[in-house]
This record gives structure tokens, C-alpha cells and sequence, in this order.
DNA sequence: CATGAATGAGACTTCATTCAT
DNA sequence: GATGAATGAAGTCTCATTCAT
């Protein structure tokens, strides 16, 4: 869909979305490999296969790119929760589902993610309050999943912060690669992980070995 | 101690380090404000008292002043959990103590620990390898207080695991202070963070209330 | 009439025409707003009705919309001129009726003047030339009027003269506006001039009541 | 005297002076030759004599340049107005002074004042209406001098025009070359005016043979 | 040692014009 | 004939860095 919040002097939809797409493809790997300030408006527009002139044309500023970017991971990374996330089953195991699809997405998203949180800053205040929504809301989702698996008893204040704890602990898979991805792969990670998160809301697991993998 | 890793063509060591520290808390506070790449040198300069000319007396590039405030943050990171960690005891109130200090310790200086996480990239390898290094040490500081406090039969996967986890919820206290710190105050944080690492490794923890505040 | 100076690829005179005048019509009342250079082509078609792809079927270059203007307005007041001066009678009279008529022009046609007088200078050399023609024809015509309704003893010297200040005074009503049309009206304006020119003429002029007002 | 109008980053105001004197000199051959807007900053860089970089330590825009530009000619046309109208007598004779100054001034700086007005209009609001209080002023000397050396029975409203007149006559001379210095020489053109001028007042003037030249 | 004026590479952005549909 | 997406030359302005004083 046409992201409505970065307009562009292009009339056709379509075209839109899809030169934005290619402009947003290229303008991750370039932020991955050196960062948003230190690529050019001129890089990005050759890396999405079209000249400076089109590249705005289909944006304002280079910030627009930057927040395009954002907002597709963010957004990437939301409709893979969701899918992760609808199991109804009220049991335990659909925490342990939850968070290992989760880990999962982190891993498949690493760069995505690191990238996205260490320029995010660089947008403007309204522009970082709306993607900020975008985490409250994917935190939000954490809290359901839990609040449904764990017995009764666990304060919402200690559910807020298992949340927050495993919405860290997927993002510091990436950010930490250099010491967990020596140590861990991501299925011992993710195993331990739950292990300590169940003793923690001393859950006593029957087994983990059935966890699904999320598809 | 003057950094040698940064060169000067001041002689006097006392003055290089006397401007350099200037220079790092003007710059600080202009990182924090409005990020690296938006400061500029100029206003480093003049945050830090002297000319532009001055300044490039004491570095040699633009990225030089990045290095030392970063190297200078995690200098006095290091430094105060050395302090707070150096207990000899070997009981688990002095990885809860050590884990309250680091907490408070990221409490004090969470606007400086937020603008290195979200700077260093900017640094190049070697600059960032260097402070990596720092950031080894400080989780060697953590699993050592962690393999001293707790059961002999914890893997050192496990450990690593755990002081990592500790490290990271240091940082998300600040990192995400739009959200825990609406919810909790650093004591309730502290305490609760604390209650689930113990619950997970299955501590019986006889009471949290003694737990020292450090200096 | 198509003006024949700027080429158009569309075969139909008429349609030419009538897109034309779509054309100037837009373009002039943003050169009175914002100026030529400050106005874009695609401001010019969109005001115009049209694409900017249809704007260059009519035109091959922004400056021949400028030119287009100028001619426009040009030939609107040489018009307007010859409709008012075109009295036989060769009275002190006719000569009032002129340059009242000519004021009252200028007073319609203010915006657009100024616009022309300001904006000409962009024009190519060839275009300035062929435009001051018609400013040197317009003067012409005052000359005539003049040398047919005073004494013949006026040398034609003093005849071009007078009919360059007449001139200019018409101009400077709209230049020069936020100070005469403070203090006058433009009724009160003509009279005065009027006045001051018969007198510096020493006519004897008996009544300037009954000048006509123009259509 | 520096302009306190346009900051700039250099502290030595002799410096500001003396570069901007530059600047100033270098933008008007400029502007006279192609215009405001046709002429780049690099282009006034270079005929200021010093670098782009070096051109924005003394202003923060292009049109800052323009402001200066005009700034300088209202200035220097004031100055040598105040010189030649400084005349304390209170006689027929120093209106005749004074246009004759005013009209040798018009044709020292006819480039000047010909570009000014043709490009004042590029100036934000601001700045407009600040170099419209040095026109105000100058109308008001001339007033000055009308209302001295004619009788007293004119009223103001017709000084007011008058002083309007001449000082549009002033600028036709420079704006019109192309037809009134083909058919006049600055003397005739100047004599003829006057000639008008005090018939117009009906002013039996003895003689303007012993107008004096200004300095 | 300190200063700050000078430099110019290079960044972002605009917009007149073209041309395939 | 009409459209509007694509182009890229060129413009304004910034800022890290140098060096004469």
C-alpha cells in the first residue's frame, strides 16, 4: 500500500508503490553497509535502478527515504509477528511458539533491524513518534500472547516486562552477533532463552522439544 | 590518563589531556542533543571553550572526537563497575548488589550510554574494535560475578547467556525509557528484573531487601 | 492572432491560439505573484489547464511564454491606445482625452506593466528588440497626438520629451503606487499632471472639466 | 559601515567591510551584465576575488548579496544627494542645483539604479520595504528642496508630485537611453526638464546659465 | 600555543525539457 | 493531440580541515 505519509508528484498509485519498493531495496543494503548519512541521495538513486530526478520524484528529502525505510521494516517485521502471533490456543506452548518465531524473524531481519534502530533517530520528532507507535504496538502483541499462556496470578506490570525482556532479547541476537553468534546458534539461543523465561514464571515446561518451527 | 591513541601536536600531556576533556564534555552534550553527524566542529569548539583551530591542535579528525567520547564513556562506565563489583564474596547478595549498581550506573548515565550505542558505527573498525574490547571486559566483569554468586552447576553458555541478558536489561532501561520508565521506578525495575533472574536459575532467594545501594 | 515568432508543432492555428491564451492568462497572473524566474513551467501548465507536456507542444522554451506575456500586454495597451487616440480633432482637448485615457490604462492595467517592465530583461536580445518596437510605436503615438494639438512653434525635440514624461508618468502611477495612490486619486493624479503639463506648455487652457473618460 | 542587516561569521568588522566592498563590486557588474537570477553564487565568488566557502562567511544567502547590492546604491545615491542638496539658499537657483545634481548623479550610476530596480523585487518583504524607506527618504529631500524654492502658495499635495516627477525623470534617463540619449545630451535633457519645470510652476526664471555643476 | 579566515569538495535539491505511450 | 514519468545539468549552501599570523 502507498504510504500516505510521504507524498510524491507521481499521480499513478502503483507506480508509486512499486518505485518505492525498488528504492527502498536499495537504499537498506546501502544504510546497512555505511550507514543513512554517509550514503548519498545520489548512491540510493542509482541503487534503485533509476536517475536523481525520479529518485525525487517519489520523495521530498532524503529523510523521506530514510523514513520509508523504517517504516517498511517496521512494517515487514509486524506482519511476520502477526502471523507468528494468531495461535488461539491458550496454552503455554503458544508463548514458546511466539517467541521462537520471533527470534526467528530477528534473525532473518538482523541487518533490517540494527539498521532501523540505529538511524531511527535521525528522523524527525513526528516522524519517530509514529514509528514508535509501530513498537508499542508489536510490544502490545507480546503482552496478548502472554497474558493468555502464563497463569492468572502474574501482575500486568511483570507481564509489561517479560515483554519488553524478549523483545530485547530478539533484538540483541542481532546486536550482539559478534559475542551470541559465536556462542549460540539460534536454536541453542532460543532454547536457553525459554528455559530461563519459563523458570523465571516458574512454569514447570513439560518439554520444549515440541516447539514448532514458524513457517 | 591522556589517550594515546589519538595524536596530538601539543606536547604538554597535561595540557592535551586538561583540553581534551573539555572538549569531551562539550561534545557530549552536543551528541546527546543533536547526534554526531549533526554536530558540527565548530560548535564543538565552541561548547568546549576554545577555537576551531585549538580543537584541531588536540585532534586530528572530526571522527577523533567521536573515538574519545566514546572511549571516555566507557571508561567511566568501566570504571564504576569495578567499583561496585569488586566484593569478595562469593554469595548471591553480591551479584545482586552488582546488579543493582549496574542498573543504577545505567541510570546515571543513560543519555551518554544511548548516544555511544547509537554513534559508534560512525567510528571506524579499528576505533570500533578497540571499544568492543571494552565492552568484553565488562561482560567478563559480569560473568565473573555471576559464576562466583551462584551453583557451581550452571554451563558457561549459561552464564554467558545471563550476563549478557543482565547487560542488555542495563541498557533498555534507558534505551527504552518511554516505556519502563513510565511503568517502574528504577527500584521496582531493579527488583523485578532481579526476582526473574533468580526465579530462573531456580534461586531461593531468602530476601532482596538487603540489598546495598552503591556509592 | 497566432503569433508567428514562436514555432508550435500543433498543425491547427486556432487551437494554437486558443491554448495560448489559456497560457498567458495563467502565466501572467503568477509572474504578477511570484515573478518569472520563480515561476516553473509546471506552475504555467497547471494554471494553464493543461499538461506540461501539452504546455511544450505550444512552446519550445519557458522564455517564450515570457515573450508571449510581453506581447500580449503590449499589444492589450497598443490596442487600447489606438482605440482612445484615434480623435481627429487637433485640440488641446484631444490631447486631454488623451492622456487621461491613457492614465486610466495604466491604472487597469497596473499589474501587468510593472510585471512587463520588470520581467522584459530576460527576454533574448532579439525578443527585447522586437518588443521595444512596439513601445517605441506607442510613443509614436503620443507624439502624434501631442504635435497635432499644441502651437507648432514646440520643437520636436520638446514634443519627444513630453511624450516620454507623459509616458512615464502613466508607468510610475502603478510603479510607484504605495506613494501616489496614497496621496491621490487617479482622477485627482491626471488632473494635477495635466495641469502641470499645459502650464509648462503655456496653454491657456480654459476648462479640463469636460474631458471625456474613455470606454 | 558595516551592514548590520546580513550577519556573518567573521568577527573583524574592518574585514566584513572590506570583503563585502568586494563583494558588492564584483555583484553589480555581475548583475548589471546578466542579471540576478543568471548570475551564480560561484560566479560572484569569483569576481569578488576569493572562494565559494569564503563568499558564505559574509552572508548566509544569495540574496543577501542582492540586499547588499541594493543597499550600497541607495547609499551611494543618497550620500551624493545629501552632498548637492545641502544648499541653504533658500532661492529658485538651488532647486535648479538640485536637479541638476540628481539628473548628473542618474547618469553617473544609470547601470546601477537601472539594475537595482529591475531586481529589487527579488528581495523578501522584509528587505523590500527596508530599501523602500531609503526611496521614501529620498523623495522627502527632494520635497525638501521644492518646498523652499518655490512660492508658497503650492500645495503639498502638488510638491509631492512634482518631487515624484522629477525624480522619475531622474531614472528615465537611465532606464529610457536607448530613446532620450540617442535625442538629448545630459545638458539638453537636463535643461529642457527644468524649462518644463518652472513653466509648469510659472516661474519666470531669469536664467539656468548659472546653475552650478555638483561636485 | 591559540586563533579564525580561507578553502573547495561535495551534499542535497530543483526544474526545464524530452519522449514513449 | 495530450499526458506525465523520466532525466541530469546545474544551482545553492555546508562544513571539515588547513595555515598564516
Amino acid at each position: 500500500m502507498t504510504d500516505q505519509h510521504v507524498p510524491s508528484s507521481i499521480k499513478d498509485p502503483g507506480l508509486v508503490e512499486k518505485r518505492r519498493n525498488q528504492m527502498i531495496k536499495g537504499a537498506v543494503s546501502l544504510f546497512i553497509e555505511k550507514g543513512f548519512h554517509k550514503t548519498t541521495t545520489r548512491e540510493i538513486a542509482k541503487a534503485s535502478g533509476f536517475s536523481i530526478g525520479t529518485l525525487y520524484e517519489y520523495i521530498r528529502t532524503k529523510e523521506d527515504v530514510l523514513f520509508l525505510v523504517c517504516d517498511s521494516i517496521y512494517e515487514r517485521v509486524k506482519v511476520r509477528m502477526e502471523q507468528a502471533f494468531d495461535a488461539d490456543t491458550k496454552t503455554i506452548d503458544s508463548l514458546i511458539h511466539a517467541v521462537t518465531s520471533y527470534f526467528q524473524l530477528m534473525d532473518d531481519m538482523q541487518d533490517e533491524v540494527v539498521v532501523m534502530y540505529q538511524e531511527v533517530k535521525s528522523l524527525s520528532r513526528e516522524a519517530q513518534e509514529y514509528v514508535l507507535q509501530k513498537e508499542k504496538d508489536m510490544v502490545a502483541m507480546l503482552v496478548g500472547v502472554i497474558r493468555n499462556s502464563i497463569p492468572g496470578t502474574t501482575s500486568e506490570q511483570d507481564i509489561t516486562l517479560i515483554a519488553n525482556n524478549i523483545f530485547v532479547q530478539g533484538q540483541m541476537w542481532g546486536f550482539r552477533r559478534w559475542m551470541l553468534q559465536k556462542e549460540f546458534t539460534l536454536e541453542a539461543y532460543t532454547e536457553r532463552q525459554i528455559h530461563f523465561l519459563l523458570e523465571g514464571l516458574n512454569i514447570n515446561r513439560k518439554s520444549i522439544i515440541n516447539d514448532g518451527r514458524m513457517s
